[in-house]
DNA sequence: GTCATGTGTCAGTCTCAACTTACATACTCC
DNA sequence: GGAGTATGTAAGTTGAGACTGACACATGAC
């Protein structure tokens, strides 16, 4: 794992909404606007925090057609486990000035 | 752990200049002003990383007395492991809707 | 048709962490 | 008395993330 995956992770984490939304869909999927309703805050910034989540791998969402045709979007939890102690820190900034020649993506050959 | 700690220490690993002056504390202590010059970073915005860190628990910082009599301080590693999975996440956020009637500190009669 | 529900997104505002520059102090060596 | 190195801090700027409000669209029920 780069210092750029474990910092995304990191960043994902660290917000109290979010470890409050993680810890809702820990009892089962949910869809969004449910899950506004429990955490009593508005749609599109649970949306965001949802993002946020979703692209570091901490959950999946998919949408769903209801009986009555409606779109409903659900998130569930993906499986994680992350040991944060210092020698994954020191492996992670490790892979960074190992790779700074191509730090950026591309340039595989 | 509340939530409020667990935020704390993902808000101090949550840097990658926090990641690279953990990962250069591995080796060893160092003092301010070389790790400053090593991580290439300007000595007041060090002094509030490590600052961040310190709060956290995550090194620990104490002041030394060189030969010429010169004050240098010194910074190590503190030891610490966190495994950032749901368990630990619906543990903490557990512990503050348990507390929530008094979540301000004081208030206690 | 209107109303209620759901999803998706955009344009703003606002707060706070990150960062720079500058200052103060203390010591050693010249 | 400098000049050099060390710590500690304060004031100011800046940029990113958090958040709100409003909009678009779709469907079902009345």
């Amino acid at each position: 794992m780069t210092s750029e995956d474990l910092l995304t992770h990191l960043a994902a984490f660290g917000h109290r909404q979010r470890l409050r939304a993680l810890a809702e869909l820990a009892d089962g999927r949910m869809q969004i606007s449910e899950l506004a309703r429990r955490l009593e805050m508005s749609r599109p910034l649970l949306y965001m925090h949802l993002k946020r989540l979703e692209k570091a791998g901490l959950v999946t969402g998919h949408l769903e057609l209801a009986r009555e045709g409606r779109t409903l979007k659900y998130f569930e939890l993906a499986p994680f486990d992350i040991h944060l102690n210092i020698t994954t820190i020191t492996g992670a900034v490790a892979q960074d000035t190992e790779g700074h020649v191509n730090m950026k993506k591309g340039t595989p050959t």
